[in-house]
DNA sequence: ATGGTCGGTGTCCGA
C-alpha cells in the first residue's frame, strides 16, 4: 500500500499537477492539504476518472483546507477537526483494511514567534497541544495508524538548510520543536523519512517561492511528515520526497511525500 | 541587511 501526502497549495489551480502525480507514482491514497476550496466546488471528477473515487474532503473558502482522495475505499470517515479557529485544517479516516489516516495541515504560525504578540503564533502552539493530549488519550489502543500532513514545524537541524539562522525563524524555534516532540513521544510516533534517512543527511519538503532559484540557493525545510503508530514498524518499506516536483511549471511550494506499507 | 513570490473572497490576507 502506497500512501502521500502533500501541500498542494490550491488543488484547482493545481489539479493537472497531481493528475500527473497520480498517473506517474500510483499510490493508493493522496491527502492534500491547502486544498483552498469549499466541498461544493472540490474537483471530485477529474480524481475520479483516475480511480480515486473514495474522496473525504474537508474544505472552506479560500485558506486552509484538507482532503483524502482513495483507491481503496474507507470503513470510516472522521473524526474531523482539531482547530481552535474552526478552519478545516484536520481529516481522519479508517480504510477498510483497518489503517487509521490522520491528515493534518499545522497552522504555519505568522513571522513573529512571540504568542503573546502574534496570535497565529499561539494558535500554532495550542494546535500542537491538541494534537499530543488528542493521541496520548487512547496511546492504550494498539492499531495501525498514520499521521500524515503539512506539519509546519522543521524538528531536527538537519532538516533546514540553517540551523543557526533558522532558531528565531518561526517552524524551527525550540518552542515549537519542543512541542512537536512531545506530539511525537505522546504516542511513539515512528518518523518514517528518518526511519530511511539517517538524521545528519539533510532533507527537504519545502522551498520558498521568494528565492530566485529555489535548487541553486537551497534553502529548504521538511514541513511535511508521515508519522506511523508502532505496530507498524515492520510493514514500512520505503519513503520518498519527490524533491523533482518542485522544478515542475506551476510548482507548489511544497512537494509530495510517500511511504510505501507492507499491509 | 533586505526583500524576494504565490493563490484566492485579489488592490489585502495568509503562506
Amino acid at each position: 500500500m502506497k500512501i502521500a501526502t502533500w501541500n498542494i497549495n490550491s488543488v484547482r489551480h493545481r489539479i493537472a499537477l497531481v493528475a500527473r502525480f497520480l498517473r506517474e507514482k500510483q499510490p493508493d491514497v493522496l491527502c492534500l492539504q491547502e486544498t483552498k476550496v469549499e466541498n461544493g466546488l472540490f474537483p471530485a471528477l477529474p480524481f475520479h476518472k483516475l480511480g480515486y473515487v473514495h474522496q473525504a474532503i474537508h474544505g472552506q473558502k479560500a485558506y486552509h483546507g484538507v482532503a483524502v482522495v482513495s483507491r481503496l475505499p474507507f470503513r470510516k470517515t472522521g473524526p474531523q477537526d482539531f482547530c481552535r479557529e474552526g478552519h478545516a485544517r484536520h481529516m481522519g479516516v479508517t480504510l477498510a483494511n483497518g489503517v487509521e489516516l490522520h491528515n493534518f495541515y499545522v497552522p504555519a504560525g505568522g513571522d513573529i514567534p512571540d504568542p503573546g504578540v502574534n496570535a497565529k503564533f499561539d494558535h500554532k502552539l495550542h494546535f500542537l497541544r491538541a494534537m499530543e493530549r488528542f493521541f496520548a488519550k487512547r496511546k492504550s489502543r494498539r492499531d495501525p495508524v498514520l499521521l500524515l500532513g503539512d506539519l509546519n514545524v522543521a524538528p531536527l537541524e538537519s532538516d533546514v538548510w540553517s540551523h543557526k539562522q533558522l532558531l528565531d525563524v518561526v517552524s524551527h524555534t525550540p518552542v515549537e520543536t519542543k512541542l512537536f516532540g512531545e506530539a511525537q513521544a505522546a504516542f511513539d510516533w515512528i518518523d518514517v523519512t528518518r526511519r530511511f534517512i539517517p538524521p545528519e543527511e539533510k532533507i527537504y519538503s519545502w522551498w520558498s517561492y521568494r528565492a530566485a532559484d529555489w535548487e541553486a540557493s537551497d534553502r529548504g525545510r521538511r514541513l511535511d511528515h508521515v508519522w506511523a503508530s508502532p505496530d507498524l514498524a515492520g510493514a514500512l518499506k520505503s519513503q520518498t520526497i519527490f524533491k523533482k516536483m518542485r522544478g515542475w511549471q506551476k510548482a507548489s511550494d511544497h512537494v509530495p511525500v510517500m511511504v510505501e506499507l507492507d499491509i
